[in-house]
DNA sequence: CACCATAAATCGAACGTTCATTCTAATTTA
DNA sequence: TAAATTAGAATGAACGTTCGATTTATGGTG
């Protein structure tokens, strides 16, 4: 997750992101960071600029990381079906293999303490502008039904979230069929309507 | 939104949302709270016994509201799908019209700072009780596909909070058109496939 | 209605603690 | 031996909370 980091930037990272969903942004204190990282204070100082900067990085680290796995998902597909199927199994086994990683993104993409300019990280370096992309087309395919792409995408992120954050929170389990379910009926759900006549049989 | 509490008590519930929305609750200092709601600290000491306990109980106060307004919308359909239409519609309605409860019930609903026993106050005194409920009587009634009902909801949830965070955020716009039509899309994402044959026609 | 006694509400300065950050000195590395 | 790295005590500001004083409300008595 923090390849590009060194040894110590990548032990403050990884200790930050831990106290954070252990605890609350409020209750990670540089003194916590220093002892539980085993890197003393001056010395985070010497790699980070302040407790923000170390935030606002690992954010940015976060959303990259996530954007090259999806985008490596979606590369993977032939067509724009499977595409669609891979790309969101791999948001999904995102959340599930690493969930503080999910869980940070979730909590904070809303929050003032990390810079405007970090946060538009997600469309340069994550992966919404590509699943954008993905949509256009099967709206032009005729595939989709004609609805604004990105409301289209938000959609359906906002879907697999929650099942993800409710599975997180022990509200039931997730198996790779009931996850492979919930994304067929993410398509089913602004899928054109001549689609399932085609499937289901001719019109009267 | 907090009609059961005092004067003073308002003015600090009020103020507090206000500036945990703007500000971070991490820069939401009592100092703060004082000087914003007029309320000295030493007032506040007298209502609320800590910092903690005047989050907790705004959430609980704004998790209380939702339920109310959201299950009143359920009350008035009379049939499953009008149920549907009206609770989700409520659910959009409060996110635009109550965007500060709406935004900290979303940061705040993962964040260690709020007490489990507050949290479980989504369930007793929200509206996922009953809309569980609304989703297993569809299931009986082969309106909907054979699947776990909370996860549906949860679901159906996480695709409106998304599309109200991307509005609040200035992503697009939001009209009751478009709304209307992800509701309706929520709703054909998990509708048993006989349904739209019916629709459409008959089988070859 | 005026008076006073008691209680409740309100205030803001003061307290002790903890915080992010800095600084200097020590240690390691090249 | 010079430069880069690491350490942790020191610093001053900011924090949540407490406390004694002051104001306001209440209700019984002459």
């Amino acid at each position: 997750m923090f390849e590009k980091y060194n040894k110590v930037q990548r032990a403050v990272l990884e200790t930050t992101l831990n106290i954070i969903i252990r605890k609350e942004l409020q209750a990670t204190s540089m003194a916590l960071i220093a002892k539980e990282s085993g890197v003393s204070t001056g010395n985070i100082y010497h790699y980070f600029q302040s407790k923000e900067d170390i935030v606002n990085e690992l954010y940015k680290a976060i959303v990259t990381f996530n954007g090259e796995y999806v985008r490596e998902g979606l590369l993977q597909g032939r067509t724009i079906r499977e595409k669609f199927e891979l790309g969101w199994n791999r948001v999904v086994e995102l959340g599930e293999k690493y969930p503080q990683g999910f869980q940070f993104i979730e909590q904070y993409s809303f929050s003032p303490y990390i810079y405007d300019e970090v946060k538009q990280a997600v469309y340069t370096d994550g992966w919404c502008g590509p699943m954008d992309k993905l949509y256009e087309e099967a709206i032009q395919q005729k595939l989709f039904i004609p609805m604004n792409p990105k409301l289209m995408v938000q959609m359906h992120y906002g879907t697999l979230v929650y099942i993800l954050k409710a599975h997180l929170q022990g509200i039931f389990e997730l198996t790779s069929d009931s996850v492979h379910e919930v994304i067929r009926s993410c398509w089913k759900a602004v899928q054109l309507a001549d689609d399932t006549v085609q499937l289901n049989g001719t019109i009267g």
